[in-house]
RNA sequence: GCCGGAAUGGCGGAAUUGGUAGACGCAAGGGACUUAAAAUCCCUCGGAUGACAACAUCCGUGCCGGUUCGAUUCCGGCUUCCGGCACCA
């Protein structure tokens, strides 16, 4: 008999077609205060920063939606917003090489993308839409910069801040990447500028005791973890002979007290100038100059000698009241600890090498627990071990010595156990244009003043240079207007702070708005927002690992101490979506290898693209991109619109069927049935698409084998119904399509996932591996409900296993019930 | 250097707690239909050896070793790749 081809599958239209109807009918707008079992379902929003959406997006946002539209079948009140990350250097950078005001193209960005988003046919309540550049938005951006404020969480000092000589701003430690600029790759220089910071490191440890109660992947909250760098140790007083200035370090080693030999001060250090000893000044000035300017490039260097100059002054060793040097080195860091280190060559590999190169005494205070020799002269000893040369604390073990040392000091006043951390507050002023203006007066009576709530927002003016300038300051002081203001407090003159802050702190609230961002008279909604949050299914690149992900968790902490809101982490479960890469390298637009989907879209259609994006291989381990096989996705959507445009009355009558009052003994399609329901969900569930899709092909098979024997009876025809309902998660407008022809007038997101029947998945016969030695030699097809023996007895007569079983003795036979008979023999 | 993760056919990738490795696709080859092409459908498809053939035997999940009746899965030691951190005292 001749194979039919049948019709095409006119995915154009029908796209179309569904996606003005979900619009009209208002199908993706959930009623956020009836609700009853809501599920919060947030995926980062995107930043318009180019003219369309790149694969990238794509990725994160279609299979989302998949995972958001399987829990509206399950019942589940789902809210799946969207908006725009719109502010920031990436939009700003953008406007810039074009020539067009950020405000004209970051809209006309949106507007593309708006597009894009409905393409993909996500069910984006656009309710819910927020822009962070609309001052409607950044009214709150800057409510919640006051608020910090008025806590003391927001304070202004100067410090040398990352600078990237080509974007003209200052860069937050996690943009300065290698000691380059995370946008342009320029070298990172430094420079001293009043910068405004949120006190992010009062938090530290609340940061790491929020990891225990969040559902996140262990490697993010690793990462988390390492940038707070917490680490337990000691605070040591020495003090400098001459001046009597107490000069504190920090150490985890209190233990080596007695080694050490010299002190080391950062350069930078802000007592560098009053200890040094006159005889030292020029060249102790001449290094500090150096070191400055010695800037990224030598720090990048792998092996890098470590270079110092003596000051001339001496300190006092608090327990042995020994006298030794001061020296100044850039291999100690002004900004961790104290910024002056107690140098013990002997025990520690840095303090080793300079110790080497400057001729600097070593002394050896611990020695190996088990007795062995060694030689501090190939390098420093680090382990713990016994103490010697320590007086008192002689034979003491490092940990013991340790809690003794401590005791001692903090009984004369000399020192204590302390914490210190990695982390660092968050700068948050940026010298650019594009971003919420900091709400601050300066005023020449009353200095800094808040601007007051009611006088917010306070509006980026529209001025027609708003590229940065060379100096570093913020381009808005070129608005007059803007600049020049009365205070808020004496009226008398006064001038507006510049600065924008940075665009994560418009993403670190935003969740809170999406449940209504239209309110004029305040931030968010308490009533939604004590009914939504936290979000309990969060999904973004996991570059963002340390820094939205911290900053949102750290505003949101401060907002619940402040009483805003009633919980302190803002994402229970959070998952990451690979990365997709083209050739190997990751897509940029500097790179020129940006993939567009259009095309694909054009050509396949979106449930096309979206279900090959699923396909591709395992979503949280993204893959090269490589387009070859989009079209066997193709031609599984295909068969499937043909399977129901020839057998579309066949799952009408399905429709009307209820799976307990179908007899048939066609248990493979029962089991394949229920099988691929459950499957499809919990795949669905953990994000594991591809074995999704693959579950729904080989049901497509056995549906198209009934098909072609003419077995399409009942069971067949109910099967068909339930199908669309398994596809619809994952090409909504083709099942959607299907739904509609096979008689329902409903959309087919509005009802159930099926149920599945558990007896179905158990086999009255099934197929028993037999094993020799371990190897596999045959097969039994027995009945499920088969005694061992009776098994045995049919494993040995299988022809292809008694011929192994011949002149042999049987040791052990092995049997797994329902999987496999291992017998060993000699 | 330190901390994670990974390595499976020509390719993307499957493989619930150790239990029939290679599901599902792509590509390729062969065939059907067609004037032809596209589309569609059917068959083959990890490697080696033997046979006309169905088939049989051996090898095979980065490398070496171990535990086990049995290892892609667990343990020890390497190699390579990816991600993160990198003078943090």
């Amino acid at each position: 008999m001749k194979q039919q081809s049948g019709a095409q599958y006119p995915f154009a239209a029908i796209e179309e077609k569904w996606r003005k109807v979900w619009q009209e009918k208002k199908l993706h707008e959930i009623d956020l205060d009836a609700a009853r079992k809501k599920l919060y379902c947030l995926v980062m929003f995107p930043y318009p920063s180019g003219e369309k959406m790149h694969i990238g997006q794509w990725y994160n946002y279609g299979p989302t939606d998949t995972w958001a539209r399987l829990k509206r079948m399950q019942g589940y009140d789902v809210f799946f917003p969207i908006g725009f990350d719109a502010f920031g250097l990436p939009a700003e950078n953008y406007a810039i090489k074009h020539g067009i005001h950020p405000a004209v193209s970051t809209k006309a960005n949106i507007d593309f993308f708006r597009e894009q988003l409905r393409q993909i046919g996500g069910m984006f309540d656009s309710r819910a839409e927020l822009i962070t550049s609309d001052p409607l938005y950044y009214k709150w951006t800057q409510w919640i910069f006051l608020k910090l404020y008025h806590n003391g969480l927001a304070y202004r000092k100067e410090a040398p801040v990352n600078w990237c000589p080509k974007c003209n701003t200052v860069l937050a430690n996690e943009q300065a990447r290698d000691g380059r600029c995370e946008r342009c790759d320029s070298l990172v220089t430094r420079k001293n500028l009043v910068q405004w910071f949120f006190k992010i490191t009062v938090y530290a440890d609340r940061l790491l005791e929020g990891h225990n109660r969040i559902d996140w992947p262990e490697k993010t909250i690793t990462m988390q973890k390492n940038w707070i760098g917490r680490s337990e140790g000691s605070e040591i007083v020495f003090v400098e002979e001459k001046t009597g200035l107490p000069l504190p370090v920090f150490t985890t080693r209190a233990d080596t007290l007695l080694g050490v030999t010299y002190l080391v001060m950062a350069p930078e250090h802000s007592l560098v100038d009053k200890i040094t000893d006159t005889s030292r000044i020029a060249e102790v000035n001449d290094y500090r100059m150096k070191a400055q300017q010695a800037t990224e490039i030598d720090r990048l260097s792998v092996v890098r000698e470590k270079t110092g100059v003596f000051t001339g002054a001496y300190a006092i060793n608090p327990i042995n009241n020994e006298r030794i040097p001061i020296w100044i080195a850039d291999y100690v860091l002004a900004t961790y600890g104290t910024g002056v280190v107690m140098a013990v060559p002997g025990h520690d590999q840095r303090d080793w090498e300079f110790s080497q190169k400057y001729g600097l005494p070593i002394r050896q205070v611990v020695k190996p627990r088990d007795g062995g020799s060694i030689d501090l002269s190939q390098g420093a000893y680090e382990e713990f071990g016994l103490l010697i040369n320590s007086g008192e604390f002689d034979g003491l073990d490092s940990l013991t010595a340790i809690e003794k040392i401590n005791a001692k000091l903090s009984e004369i006043g000399r020192g204590r156990k302390t914490i210190s951390y990695r982390l660092r507050d968050w700068l948050i002023s940026r010298q650019r244009y594009w971003g919420a203006p900091i709400p601050m007066v300066f005023c020449d009576n009353c200095g800094e003043v808040p601007v007051p709530e009611s006088e917010l927002p306070v509006l980026l003016p529209e001025i027609n240079d708003f590229r940065p300038t060379e100096t570093g300051e913020s381009p808005l002081a070129r608005s007059q207007s803007f600049l020049y203001t009365d205070c808020p407090r004496c009226k008398a003159k006064a001038r507006r702070s510049t600065e924008t802050m940075d665009t994560f702190v418009d993403s670190s609230w935003y969740f809170l708005r999406y449940l209504n961002p239209h309110l004029t008279d305040k931030p968010w909604d308490e009533k939604r927002v004590k009914k939504w949050l936290p979000v309990d299914f969060y999904v973004g690149g996991a570059e963002h690992a340390v820094m939205h992900l911290m900053y949102a968790r750290f505003i949101v902490k401060c907002l619940y101490d402040m009483k805003l809101i009633d919980f302190d982490e803002p994402f229970i479960k959070l998952r990451h979506q690979g990365i997709i890469t083209n050739n190997g390298a990751k897509i940029s637009k500097s790179r020129g290898n940006v993939i567009n989907p259009d095309r694909f879209i054009e050509r396949y259609g979106s449930d096309t693209f979206r279900c090959y994006l699923m396909f591709m291989g395992s979503y949280s381990d993204g893959g090269d991109w490589d387009d070859s096989g989009i079209n066997g996705v193709a031609r599984f959507l295909g068969r499937i619109y043909r399977l129901f445009d020839k057998y579309g009355d066949n799952a009408s009558r399905g429709m009307a069927l209820s799976y307990k009052s179908i007899t048939s003994s066609d248990n493979e399609l029962k089991y394949c049935l229920n099988h691929t329901i459950a499957k499809v969900a919990a795949d669905i569930e953990s994000l594991d698409f591809n074995t999704a899709i693959a579950a729904m092909m080989e049901f497509l098979n056995v549906l198209y084998k009934r098909a072609e024997t003419g077995d399409t009876g009942d069971l067949f025809d109910y099967a068909l119904a339930q199908y669309v309902k398994l596809l619809a998660p994952l090409a909504p407008h083709l099942a959607e399509e299907l739904w509609s022809r096979i008689g329902n007038s409903d959309s087919v997101f509005n009802c159930r996932w099926p149920e599945f029947y558990k007896e179905a998945l158990i086999l009255e016969m099934m197929t028993i591996a037999v094993q020799v030695n371990g190897k596999l030699r045959g097969t039994v097809k027995v009945a499920r409900t088969i005694s061992e023996s009776e098994l045995l007895r049919a494993a040995k007569a299988n022809e292809h296993v008694s011929r192994y079983l011949e002149n042999k003795v049987i040791i052990k036979e092995i049997v797994v019930p329902g999987k496999l008979v291992n017998i060993v023999v000699k």
